[in-house]
Order: structure tokens, then sequence, then C-alpha cells
DNA sequence: TGGAATTTTGCGGGGTACGAATATTTGCGT
DNA sequence: ACGCAAATATTCGTACCCCGCAAAATTCCA
């Protein structure tokens, strides 16, 4: 195998020495990116000094990782795919919807400013808002959210005992739930007076479970959430 | 303004001799990528290759398009670009389920090989399919997807009377369509006994207007959609 | 402990992206 | 029709990126 290659990578798989190092590179490497593209903004980073960063030589950089967009999405596919683990481990009764919040809740929300008495830190934060606009990025984004998709979709299809080859049902739900993720979460990162990442969630699927009815507008106003 | 830029680029917008060349050149080269990319697999075309069958300099294409992945997203880009104005096209009496429909089908399902008597040319869908799952490539494609929820969310804004500022629904409702036209698409490109489109797409809409209810399995088979 | 398996590293080559300067084309006023 | 100004295309040069390859270093395990 060849270090960063996509065999039985899984977070939490082997206990050797070898494994747990690769896995420490691999974190070491994807912070290290992240860091430096919020600090400076993506263009002034080169893998070299990511590679330096994480104390390895730049041609291991690109053993892990096939360039800086990808070692910053590796973060986010990660929490993705601990949503999905959180989510096979609740328990059996509770509603999928129900189920889905919870996970989305427990595994994404955790350490977000608001929430945690983190020091918010303006610079840094201002620099996460640079960076997730970042055109370099977006598409890697995004391509995080599609793995995340794919992990949600063999998660719901287990739990609702449906055959996610022959049903579009399971494949729908994690499309909706991340995409709905994704717009909450643009939210809570903009909102100006602040707003409880929880209400905007529980919001969100409130009225995707509700089939997103149309608001019926009297005349000339908006209806209010 | 150096030519591909952003400025108001759309579409349909000038009709000086200067603006159709630089729409001409520009889906020329998209095509051209398309079209190269199909046949021998992205890793073989450069970009220079690319450039020289739109009959422009290599230089030019960087002009245009930040990386061949770029350009061969640019097409999909248009076309939910279309989607998006039919919506806005579509009566306003129309529920806005069925404008939805009508306005993806209108636009999306054309020349599609099963609806059509197009020559399906097994070569080439081959490579499309090949194509579609390039690694490169699928990061542009989601943020493709972006691109087309972004200009939903406006429409459907404009047609429900919401702010989408204030509101999460029209960017829900975005996310939602443009999720389920991807898996609905997925689904009709790899259906072996092919299936209509249309088919397809209402039933995805269907439970997604119905708010995805999770469907309540008896005892060991999964129930049919 | 010794060899097998795995990972890291340096080197080299093919490409890509883009700034700057220059040439060319188009739009437009007179 | 002419010529100037603005927009666009091209040429050139540079820094950087990605990856294949094979040698060196590390870890595993019997």
């Amino acid at each position: 195998m060849n270090a960063g290659d996509a065999g039985e990578d899984r977070a939490g798989s082997g206990s050797g020495l070898r494994e747990r190092k690769k896995r420490e590179t691999r974190t070491a490497l994807s912070w290290a990116a992240i860091r430096l593209t919020v600090e400076r903004g993506l263009a002034n980073v080169r893998t070299e000094d990511i590679a330096a960063e994480a104390g390895v030589s730049p041609r291991t950089f690109n053993n892990y990782f096939s360039g800086k967009a990808e070692a910053v999405a590796a973060r986010q596919i990660e929490r993705g795919r601990q949503i999905a683990e959180e989510l096979r481990a609740r328990p059996e009764s509770e509603p999928l919807w129900e189920a889905v919040t919870n996970a989305v809740l427990e595994r994404f929300a955790l350490g977000l400013p608001t929430d945690a008495g983190k020091a918010p830190d303006e610079h840094w934060t201002a620099g996460v808002r640079v960076m997730l606009g970042e055109p370099a990025l977006q598409g890697e984004f995004f391509k995080a959210a599609g793995v995340t998709k794919a992990e949600l979709t063999r998660a719901v299809a287990e739990r609702t005992g449906t055959d996610a080859g022959r049903e579009m049902y399971p494949e729908l739900v994690a499309a909706a739930v991340t995409g709905a993720v994704t717009v909450v979460s643009e939210r809570y990162v903009a909102a100006d007076p602040p707003v409880p990442f929880e209400e905007l969630l529980r919001d969100a699927f409130g009225q995707l479970a509700a089939g997103l009815p149309e608001p019926r507008r009297k005349k000339g106003r908006g209806s209010s959430a």
C-alpha cells in the first residue's frame, strides 16, 4: 500500500504503530493545511510549507493527498463520517428524523463558539470565512459533502431496512439532509446576531419532514418563521 | 475586462460582435474539453490540445477557464441556469412542485437517448460514464450543482414571495431539488433496463413533497415504491 | 534477530496557472 | 472611411504542482 491510499484507512481501524503514525501524519497534514490557509489564504501556501509544518518531506504530502484542496477538506470528510457513525449508533426506537437530528447535533455542533465557551478569536473566524469562500476549495468541500451523503445513504438504508440499490428513498433522505445541514451551517456562520445552531437545524429538518410546504403568502407580506 | 471574467457574461446578454465571439470561444473551448475528455480520458488531454481544438492559443484557454475541470463543467452550469430560467417562466398558477417538475423536464430531459431518437453511440456514452466518474471532475460537477442551487434559490424566492435572506425555505427547496435531480440522473444513467426519466423524477419529487416519510417495514421485506 | 512488508524520501519530467508586455481586433465618434 | 481607445488574444517567462520511480529508512512478526 502506498501511505494515504484508499485501503482500510478508516479512522479507528488498526492499532499498530504503523497505522497510528499514518493517521497522525494524515491529521497533521490536514490540520497544517487548514491553519496555514486560514492565516495566509490558499494561494500563499505552498505544499512545501504544509509538509514542513507537519514535519515530513514535500513528496510525502502527495502520498497522502492529491493536492492542497483535498488536504483542507479532509477534516470535513471526517466529520461527515462521524455523523453517519453516530446515526448508526442511535437507538432503533427513535424515529428517523429525530435520530438524524440528534446525530448531527451530537457530532457536528460540538465546539462551536456560540455553544461552547471557546475563545472566538475574531482573526481566526474571519480567516475561516474567507477560506470557506475560496473558489479553489469549494469543489472539494462539495465533494466532501458527497462522501457524507454516501455514508448517510448506507446508514439510512440500514436503519429503515430499505435496499438502497432498488429504492431511491435512502439516497433522497441523505441528499436532503446533507443539503439542509450545509444551508444551516452557512446561516449559522453568517448570522450576525448569533443564532443557536440547534434552532436552525430543527427548523430546517421540520420543513423537510413537512414536505417543504409552499408558504401561502397573503397579500404583500412574507410569513415569518 | 479580461475575456472570461465574471462580468455580465451571461449567455444571452450582449449582441455585439465582441460579445458573441467571446461566447462562441467559450462554448467551443468547453465543448472541445468535453469531447477530448470523453474520447481519451482527462489525464490524456492537455490544455494545449483543448486550445488547439478551439483554434486559440494555450494562454487564451486560461483566460476563460481556470482549468480543464472548469471547462468540462461549464456545460452543466449552463443547463442548470436554463432550468432556473424555465422555472421563472412557468405560469404563476402552477403550484411550486409542479412548476419545478415541469421546468426540469423541459430543460434537462431533452436529448436523452431513451426519449429522443438520437444515435446512442455506445462508444460515446461509455466514455461519458467514465468522465462522470473522474475524481478530478467530480468536485467541479458538485460546484456546478452549487451554482444551480443558488439560481434556483433566487427563482423559488421570487416565485413564493419569500425573502431568501431571512427565510431558509427557498434555499432548502433548492438544495433538496438539486440533490434529488442528481440522484435521479445517476439512476437514470445507470438503469440497465432503462427507465423513463420522468417516472424517476416524479417519484423522487413525490417523496420530497410528502416529507420523505419513513417507509414502515413490516417483517423482512422492504416496501416497493 | 533477520528478512519481508510498508512507508518515506529525493530526483526528474511533464504540465499547469498566471503575470506582464505586446500585438491584434472591435467599437465608435467624427 | 478613418483613426483612436478599449477590449481581447498572443507570446514569453516563471513558479509551482503532481506523480512515477527506485533507493533508503522504518516497522512488523515469526
